[in-house]
DNA sequence: GACAATATCCAAAGCGCTTTGATAAATTTA
DNA sequence: TAAATTTATCAAAGCGCTTTGGATATTGTC
């Protein structure tokens, strides 16, 4: 039997007929036999793989947990459809070079940007590199066309501020990401449109930005505490984070909710899932999983035709009412 | 000029005189020249990749968060060996399926299993497949050689429990990882020796078994708080729980240290550091990224040289003295 | 039953490199 | 200066598949 004729059984090309391809079915199954990856993909041009670049900063060193859910989702996604995931972690420095030697090397059919900066200029270099991508999240002053996933950043924390300001509280801190990340930027945004439009001013001190790590939501509360007007309030981007706050306010002997309310972000962590009947944090939530398989369907799709233009998908995330949130106390 | 030529200028063979290869290099440099990895890695029968399963249980689909800082470690070196990371989740009852699949494929050249159970089936199908691999922890009731790197989890948690008694608890809780994976197992081990060497007898119920959650922290610490005699002191094993157990400290108002004392085991997860001078938890603590770091090497020494015979590297968990532990209170 | 149409199968080319074995040029030795 | 080495380069084979373009066998049509 000629090779053809098994490439074409294997891969279900009608040209082979039934019995031909039960034939080299079982022969193969009895062998165990599998074409081999690299064969194939020297022989079809593709690599079957999607990149994913999670750039680490020298200084902190930190691999965002949030990677491992989005990367979840993602996977499956590639399995279904025969993709394989490259996973590599680039100081940030080199990242544009990485993206480079992909392209060239074309080790990769595509690949998955994280964590974008207001000012992204890795989205021109993929785009001039011609190397199908999604990035999840945005980039705020990027005038190119390119696929998102993202998340209504500024209208989430625009509404768990209002929410805090309803509730009474007028003294209200922010607990940040990185300054100049843009989801950070835009729960920013949110949040200082919901002070301007109930009339609140407040210093730049009630706004922090920090990696969103548990000791640095530790430091951060402790540092609002120690304003001359402590917040009654504070939003902050990260469940990980709250669980720092939560430490700065037992320190303090102040209590979660009663003392200070506490709205949080969760991209809703398998290992962090808040999900009693009252959950502990009131949250703005949005599963950073389903956000992994969304940007993997937007890729495959990208990669299987490349001509499609380019696609954003906003998710809204759910307002979660939980119990961190209580009118503020008497002074 | 040659294709031989060029391939050996770029791959740094000697036969090529030094300005032959610079010519090479700069045309290369010039058009933004690399060699196609596909066709590279047909030619040289080699992927230069490693894989990663992760295994997720369908019932929990969880992504333990320590696998991002772990594979923070391996990624390192692989970069600087050339080596890709091909990661992949798969439903647990597909996992040997998986193996088998990369290996008739010859997708990678080797793979790293994670969360190793007692009887671990995985180590005799990998070495019957002839595929390098490294467990990252160990496999108590498999008679099989093999490459493993793994914490001295029984002994760590032997000193944990030894430590709560010297201070004067009698009554401690564990709140462990999931029955039958072996790191659990060997803790549960320690934490027992500890008791029996010092004529500790408890019941079944000090000790839980479940996925390492905050709420499963929570829940399982409320648990042994339920009981007639409650334990003053608990040791578990990941600092998630430890954020769990906290919480429910705070709901039934005990202080951490004062009225339980908690000792944890902590991975230095990047987003967990407990870096204080006096750190938040007693903790014994080991690098899983470290971890990482050690597998990787092993890993790439046994696809260098396939006949070298197995190795186990056995890291010892430090005792890290916070302000967790306190000598039990006076009912 | 002759011819067209269709269903099966196959030989060979090609994917873009590395590597082997050979040749030509430069250098050393006698 | 001729022969023996060494150095520098190259042509061609091969990695294990997919795919193209034919060839052959089968079926259908009038």
């Amino acid at each position: 039997m000629s090779q053809t004729t098994v490439s074409r059984a294997i891969n279900g090309f009608p040209e082979v007929s039934e019995k031909t391809r039960q034939v080299v079915l079982e022969a193969a199954a009895k062998h165990n036999y599998k074409p081999n990856t690299r064969a194939r993909r020297l022989a079809t041009g593709k690599s079957m793989t999607i990149g994913h670049l999670v750039s680490v900063s020298k200084e902190y060193e930190l691999v965002n947990p949030i990677f491992a859910d989005f990367i979840a989702g993602a996977s499956a996604r590639y399995a279904q459809s025969g993709y394989d995931l490259l996973l590599s972690l680039v100081p940030d420095e080199d990242e544009f070079t990485s993206y480079k030697e992909l392209a060239a090397r074309s080790t990769v059919d595509g690949v998955v940007v994280h964590a974008p900066r207001v000012d992204e200029q890795r989205i021109a270099q993929l785009n001039s590199l011609n190397l199908p991508f999604v990035v999840h999240g945005r980039s705020s002053n990027t005038p190119e066309k390119y696929n998102w996933v993202d998340v209504n950043n500024e209208r989430s924390f625009f509404r768990a501020t209002q929410l805090l300001i309803e509730l009474g509280h007028t003294t209200i801190g922010l607990i940040n990401g990185m300054a100049g990340v843009d989801f950070a930027v835009r729960r920013t945004q949110g949040y200082l449109r919901a002070l301007k439009e109930n009339n609140i001013e407040l210093a730049n001190a009630y706004v922090t930005h920090s990696e969103m790590t548990e000791p640095n939501g530790y430091k951060n509360a402790l540092a609002l505490l120690d304003l001359p007007d402590p917040p009654t309030a504070i939003v902050t981007s990260s469940i990980i984070m709250a669980h720092g706050i939560k430490r700065a306010l037992d320190e303090r002997e102040l209590k979660l909710g009663r003392d200070v309310s506490v709205i949080t972000h969760d991209d809703d962590l398998s290992y962090f899932r808040d999900a009693a009947a009252v959950p502990v944090y009131t949250a703005t939530r949005s599963s950073v999983r389903e956000a992994g398989r969304l940007s993997a369907d937007l890729l495959l799709k990208t990669i299987a035709d490349p001509s499609r233009d380019p696609e954003g998908i906003l998710l809204d995330a759910d307002l979660i009412l939980g119990s961190s949130t209580k009118p503020p106390r008497l002074r």
